[in-house]
DNA sequence: CGGTAACCGAGACGGTACGTCCGGTCTTGAT
DNA sequence: ATCAAGACCGGACGTACCGTCTCGGTTACCG
């Protein structure tokens, strides 16, 4: 994580009541007029505040919308928590598959993440933030999920957990940023069992019926 | 494909000179200094053109640069044709995945693909350009080749094909666009591999040490 | 005078209405509001206008107001000529002093003159083209009727005609900068009938009673 | 003068020291970088002082230095004195205009005082300060000097003093305000000889070769 | 084979947004 | 209360490009 967007209450005098206007402002325009209206001036004018005081802040606009989002997981909860065990590793990924479908679907997120994506692939710096925040709760639960399911046995002990992470995840990802149909659990849940078998992972004694 | 830029040959006026130009200047300016400079009056100028005879012939610089991609390819053989079929299907496939990865790392196409990515995520009309033409040697071929297998009973009889494609495709794109880590034969092997094991592919006899 | 504001026509493509609107919507804005508002954006926004095209052809507002006064003063006749020559030294720099009175109170131009003056103090390049074509009506004229009457023995022959043109227009310019008195023609006459009878300029038969 | 610069020591809790801080700063930048640099910031990091204390104490950054400027004269002795009065009135002018020329030209004030008068042009509350106090030590002590030679006879008893004193100074800041060249002692000789004959003064015995 | 219609290089034009600078006000904490 | 420091809203700066538009000039077709 680049040092530039200061983390909350690193600078006593930052007012906190206009940061929280800024990212509002930044999340309402882009749901609104899509990422072509999305400009420092447009969510200045929006927020009553000074362009200067975006800039101070932030580096690009891409880091608004970056905090902005990371502002608004927080809010409903979305912490960097683990995933739930259950003991079902299958059951657990399609679980967590499902919920960032949800998540690639919310209204309040959906146009603002594809217009953060695209900003990311062109730049590096907001690419490392992307990675290091935005990931957390999608790779991060998901690789450690794996990982318990590898120490007890469940997935063949050689296996290359980050690759097996990319292939539950880059699916949807891909679909959601390049395809133009909808993201279904059927989609999800092939994804795990194939993902899933392909490593290793028994099935269960009764077939989910996957068609 | 959107009916907007005229294919080649369409008018029978149209310089195919200056066209070449235009292509040209617009690769090289994105590869001498990435997408902050690639500007139309850029690539105008560039190409010692008028800006007119750009915005005549395509409707946004993603269009452009789209159709030198096309162009490079053609020039380089990269043609819409079939995968070969060696009758080893994993062979085959992890031959066109290695395929992929040089082509994404090729550095005169390298940067202006990702340019191109990035901005048919927020384009829909050239999102769609871009799944009919630059979609078609990726998908497609994979895409027929997996039917033959299914055909000829190498895969299970129900699973669905786009989505392999999707298991087969996407991490490596994922990991090209938001990944920081190179990208290996290791990598795309053991991706086929675990997605053609967990689609009902028989592992060869003797395996090919995936560990 | 510098090169920089081309005289019209210098480019076939320049657009005169456009040059029209700019040069009148600084008369007017500075007028209006005074200097505190005269501001590119202001005329740009007044004349319909975008930024660039004032950029393109004048080096900074105090070079558009410069124009549009010459402008105003060649709709006004207000030409480059020479004084009249009634014979009268004393009556003909009378009158010139007269009018340069009427011009400098002349409400369409009194607040755009006093901007520029301003400017031009502390930009030498606009106090060139300042000097060369304002300062052309106003000196040259008067230096010239003084050449003529010092050639026909009217004032003392090793006299420095410069210094003379100083000492006529000076007092005026200045209480007008700088006062708070109105300018009256007891003040300019008086400053005629000193600075001549200083000059070694006969006074009339009849004294025109100064006080 | 306007009641806005309140005057030293009118506050017991002013800083002294912060004040001569601000003054000297103000004129080491103008000095420095001229007037596009001298800017209200630009004065409070250099003398390491808030802007506030700043906006407390002076109303514009002309009144800044207008004060530091009559503070160099105040150092400098160039009070608010009488001119001598050697009894010849003649000789007593073209000195004073010698001094004058001197200040206008010392490097310590030129640029500075160049500022000052644009903006006096351009802000009446400045302009009323700049008469009350520049002024002062150029338009009063001529004025009184010449008072003095109107009442023992040596002008005309019905001259407005005020144009005399005019047709003095005005020359002399005019050239140096607007022209390009040098201010000689030559020019202000000639200035007080024409000023003063033309108001009835007697040339002295044997003429100082004006020629 | 000469007219005319499109293409083309060039670049002015009305705009929008950029990122910076500064003005003037307000707040904080230290003296 | 004054002061250094500096965040803050606001507004203008001068620049870069956008996409449209004219301007001459040069093809190349077609009548």
């Amino acid at each position: 994580m680049t040092a530039r967007p200061p983390a909350r209450s690193e600078s006593p005098r930052r007012n906190e009541a206009t940061r929280h206007a800024i990212l509002d402002a930044a999340l309402e325009l882009v749901r609104e007029t899509g990422h072509t209206r999305l400009t420092i001036e447009g969510i200045a004018a929006r927020a009553r505040v000074g362009k200067q005081t975006i800039y101070r802040w932030w580096p690009s606009k891409g880091a608004v919308l970056h905090e902005a989002l990371v502002e608004l997981d927080a809010a409903d909860g979305h912490g960097a928590g683990d995933l739930p065990d259950s003991g079902d590793l299958r059951a657990d990924l399609k679980s967590a598959l499902r919920s960032a479908v949800a998540e690639l679907t919310d209204p309040r997120r959906s146009e603002a993440l594809r217009v953060l994506t695209a900003e990311a692939v062109l730049d590096p710096a907001l690419a490392a933030d992307y990675a290091a925040v935005l990931d957390r709760p999608g790779r991060n639960p998901i690789h450690r999920r794996l990982r318990r399911a590898q120490d007890s046995g469940q997935l063949a002990p050689g296996t290359d957990l980050a690759i097996i992470t990319d292939l539950l995840r880059a699916p949807l990802r891909h679909r959601w940023l390049h395809g133009d149909t909808p993201l279904t659990t059927a989609f999800t849940d092939t994804v795990v069992d194939i993902t899933l078998t392909g490593s290793g992972h028994p099935l269960p004694p009764t077939p989910p019926t996957p068609r």
